[in-house]
DNA sequence: AACTCATTTGAACGATCCCTCATACAATGA
DNA sequence: TCATTGTATGAGGGATCGTTCAAATGAGTT
């Protein structure tokens, strides 16, 4: 049975007499709708969402966040999160990769600072916790 | 070594000389960024956006959210989504704990639509993607 | 009640993740 | 230059994920 079966079923439900043409048409219009989905930057979207997934990353940008413009080194956000210095070094490149820090040397310390892509997106969060 | 030896010589290092006292006020300040880091609803905003940073998950958030607070059914998605009607079904239970979407039944057909937020979280996330 | 259909649920399993440990690298200082 | 310090990188392994398949559920139909 072709994938659409159970779609035509759905619009006959839906409009009580339908056409092929009304199909053809629901069919068009989910095609938009997957377009619209599709056309954002889907792949760099999903890495960034994917990167604030997890506790220990989210902790990080949050504190970058909290720091308000201000960076932090490794050594900073080391002393309050339960893992090694290691795993924060790979979070850290993780993010760095989602867009989500910038990265400076300062002698042998390295500065972390949140993007604005970032502070935008947890401001967003914050701002529908409510809705 | 304390896990504070390290942020010790950092703090010395930027300000020149320093005290233990300017030690303690720089970790009091971290606690802070930490709290306010964990404040906020920390493990459900991670929940959240583990259930977005996933291309199937992704992709269904964005059809119902271009469909402007129209309902789809399992049936419209099905047939742009490349997974199993099981597959989907599954993230659309995530999608449904994390707060994303919203489940009605209508007949033997389940209708789902895009929440506030995720509508939110999408608009913000477009809107970032320029800074 | 038996049948069909839309969707859900649970098991199974390969793929991926996220951590730690060991090691490498880069910058400073002796 | 050798040692030390801050961070990065790679391998390894246990946990979790995301999918499919098989079977269950629940609603409408006959």
């Amino acid at each position: 049975m072709s994938s659409t079966d159970r779609l035509r079923r759905y619009v006959v439900d839906e409009c009580g007499s339908c056409t092929d043409a009304d199909l053809s048409e629901r069919l068009a219009e989910l095609e938009e709708l997957n377009e619209a989905a599709g056309g954002s930057a889907l792949e760099s979207d999903v890495e960034l969402l994917s990167a604030l997934g997890n506790e220990t990353r989210y902790e990080i940008v949050r504190m970058l966040h909290a720091a308000d413009d201000d960076e932090l080194c490794v050594c900073e956000l080391s002393p309050l999160l339960d893992v090694s210095d290691s795993a924060i070094s790979h979070a850290l490149s993780k993010l760095t990769d989602a867009g989500l820090v910038t990265r400076r040397k300062e002698g042998k310390w390295r500065m972390y600072r949140a993007t604005p892509r970032a502070n935008a997106v947890l401001v967003a969060l914050d701002g529908s916790r409510s809705l």
